[in-house]
DNA sequence: ATGTAAACGAGACGGTACGTCTTGTCTTAGT
DNA sequence: ACTAAGACAAGACGTACCGTCTCGTTTACAT
C-alpha cells in the first residue's frame, strides 16, 4: 500500500494486521471529526499502534487518506445494464453513493487542495485513485462499441484525450453536484446529467 | 465583508484600511504557503495588524479565506464574441485562469472540503462565489435567447434546474482538469469541452 | 529568578503567581518522581499552568530544577551557639537537614551531575546556591574572629582560598556522607566531623 | 561484572569480548555525550552489539554506567613516598586527575543522583566503587602506623567510623572541588587539604 | 475640553497536536 | 542458546498555533 520495500531480510517483519487496522482507523476518523480535525495520534491510538509504527509506514496525514479514501472507489463496478445510456447512469449512481460518504467527502477534497502544493502527493492521488478508475470508462466504451452503439476507435491520441474529457466532465460534475452545491446527485440528476452527456459525445446524424 | 454591522455607534470605529490588507495578506500567504500552512499570526503579521484584530472580525480561517478567495472571482465577465460558442469559451477561460492562480487553486479546494462538516461555511461558500457567478449562465442564456441561438424559457423550475446543472458540469469540470487532472485547460481543450456541452445542450440544430 | 527582564512594556504582563505555582510544582514533583523521571508537563500540570508558560521562562529542565533547589537553601541560617565548634556544627546539622529532603537529594545531584557538560549551568549553580551560602562559612569566621577564637585576616587573597577549602570540604563531605555513603549526618557524625575540621584549621589550641 | 552466574551449560556461550567493547563503548559515549544524552541504542551500535544483547546483561542505563565508571577507580594505587602526608598527597592527585577526566565525572554523579531513589543503585554504587577504594584509606593507616607516625588501633568499633569519616571528606572535598567548586584540585590545593587533614587527625601532644 | 467606549498593538495565557526520540520488549532469521 | 537487525507500544520531548485574555494606547463621537 504505501509501499516501502526496504528488501530488509533481517529483523522483525512489519505487523501485516496493522496496516489493515491503520486504514480502517483513518476512515473512522475521517467520519467522526473530519480531514482537518483528524491527527496521527488519534488515528494511532484508535488503530491500537503506536505513532511511531504510523510514521514508519506512512510520510504524513495526507498520504495515509489517499491510501484510505483510495480503497472506497475500488468498490465501484461497471453494471451491465443492457444500454450505454442505463450503463452511466449505474456508474455515476455508484460514483455519487460513494462521494456522498462521509470518509470520502471530506477525505478527497482535502487531500486534492493539499496536492497543489505538492507533485508527489498529486502524483499518487493519480496513481491510486485517477487512475485506477479510468478503467470505467475504458470499459463502458469497448461495450459500447461491441453493442454498436459506438463507432470504433481511428485515431488512439484522440480517443485518449477523450477519455480524459469524459472523466473530467463525470467526476467533476459529480463532486461539484455533491460537495458545492451540496445537492443529492439521485436518480433524476444522474439522468438529467447523463442525458446531456450523450448528446455532446453522439452527435446526431 | 465579514458582515457585522453591531450597530454601535459610540468608540473607535473599525479601521477600513485593514479590511483590505488583511484579505490582501491573506492571498499572499495562500501563494506562498498555501491554505493547511497559513496562520493567522502570521496573516497578522503580513497585515501590520494584531491577532485580536483579526479575530474580531473573522470567526476563523476558513471564513477569511473564503473572503479572500470570493474577490478573485468577482473579476469574471461574460465577453460578448459573436456566439453563444464563443461566450462560452471566452467565461471557461477566464474561470480556468483565475482556477490556475495558486491562491485560488489552494484556497478554493481547503474551504470546499472543510464545508462539507460545516453548514455555516458551505452556505458562506454559495453566497460568496457560487451564486454569485450563475449571473454568468444566465447572462449567457439571454444573450443567446436574444440572438436567437436558444428558445425561450417555458418552465421556470425547469429552467432553474438547468442552471445549475451547466453551472455543476462547468465549474466541476474546469476545476476537475485543472486540479486533479492537473492538466492545462487550455484553448484546446476548452473547445473541445464547449462542443461536447452545446451539444449536449442543444439537440439536433 | 529566572530573570529575564525584557523590558516589555506593552503586552499582556506574565503573571506573577505562576513562578511560585511553578518552583512549588517542581519541588513536589522531585519529591514524588526524583529528577530524571520529572517532566516539565507534568510540572505544568501540577502547577495549573501550560508547558509553554513553563518553556517562555525557562531554557529546560536543569534551570528549573536548579532555581527550585536554590530556594531550599535559603532556609539556612547561622545560629549563635556562644562558641565557633557550635557554631559549626548547628549550621552543619541544618545543612544536613535539607540534604535529607528528597526533592533537595535528587535535585541537587542531578543538575551537578547535569553541570559537567554545560558551562551556564555550572554557573547558574554556583550563583544561586553555592556562592550564596558562602556567607555563611563569612559570618561564622567573623564572629569567632570577634569572639577572639580565630586571628583576624591578613592576606586577603590566602583568606578566600581558605574560605574555598573550607566550603568544598564541608559540603563535600556532608553530600558524601549523605548521598554517597547513605548515612545520616547525624548529631554524632557531625560532632566528629567538626573536631577534625576545628583541629585542622586552628593548629594547636 | 554485572553478576549473572547463569550456570547454563547448553547454548551458544555469551562472547566474553562483548562485555569489554560495551563498558569501553559507554566510556566512549559518556564522553562525547555525557550520561543524560547516553543512549542504550548508541552504545549497542558503538559496540557493534544489539541492543538485546546489552539488556541481556545489564538492567539498564544505571547500572552500564556504573560498571563502567568503576573500572576507572581501580587504576588508583597507594604510593609509597615516604610519609603519610606524602602519601595521601598522591594519592588524592590520583583521585583528582581520574575525577577530571569527562566519563567519570558526568558518569558518576549521574548515578549519584540516581541512586538516591533506587536502593539497588546505591549497593551496586557502594560495592563497586565506594568500598573497593577504602582498601586505600585501610593500606595508608597501616603504612603509617608501621612508620610510627600513627598510634594502633584499640578500638575497632571507633577505627572503622574514622575511616568512613576520612574517606567522606577526602572523596567528597575533592569532588566538591572539581565538580561543584569546578576548580582543578591541582598540587597546591592538595597540599593545604592535605595539611588540614591531617592537622584534624592527628592532635598535637 | 472632557468623558466614554470601542478598537488597536502587543504579547502572555491554557491547550492541543506535531513529528522525533528513547525505552524496554518482541519477533524474525542466522550462527 | 545465543546473536544482529529491526519492528513494536509507550510516552516525553521541545515547538508551533490555536483562540482567549489582559494590558496600555489611540481614535472617534457626545457631551
Amino acid at each position: 500500500m504505501q509501499s516501502r520495500t526496504p528488501a530488509s531480510r533481517t529483523g522483525r517483519p512489519r505487523s501485516v494486521a496493522a496496516d489493515a487496522a491503520i486504514l480502517a482507523a483513518t476512515r473512522a476518523a475521517l467520519v467522526e471529526l473530519g480531514c482537518s480535525k483528524l491527527t496521527l495520534g488519534d488515528v494511532a491510538t484508535r488503530a491500537g499502534v503506536a505513532k511511531t509504527t504510523l510514521y514508519r509506514r506512512w510520510a504524513g496525514k495526507n498520504e495515509l487518506v489517499v491510501d484510505a479514501v483510495a480503497e472506497l472507489f475500488d468498490e465501484l463496478r461497471l453494471p451491465d445494464r443492457g444500454s450505454l445510456a442505463a450503463d452511466i447512469e449505474g456508474v455515476v449512481l455508484q460514483f455519487a453513493a460513494i462521494l456522498a460518504r462521509p470518509e470520502a467527502k471530506s477525505g478527497l477534497m482535502a487531500v486534492v487542495a493539499e496536492s497543489t502544493r505538492d507533485e508527489a502527493l498529486r502524483e499518487r492521488i493519480r496513481t491510486s485513485i485517477v487512475d485506477r478508475q479510468k478503467r470505467l470508462v475504458l470499459e463502458g466504451r469497448a461495450r459500447a462499441q461491441a453493442r454498436g452503439e459506438l463507432p470504433p476507435e481511428t485515431d488512439p491520441a484522440e480517443s485518449a484525450r477523450t477519455v480524459d474529457l469524459i472523466f473530467d466532465v463525470v467526476a467533476g460534475a459529480v463532486v461539484h453536484r455533491t460537495l458545492v452545491s451540496a445537492e443529492p446527485a439521485d436518480e433524476e440528476w444522474v439522468r438529467s446529467f447523463t442525458r446531456v452527456l450523450l448528446l455532446g459525445l453522439t452527435p446526431q446524424p
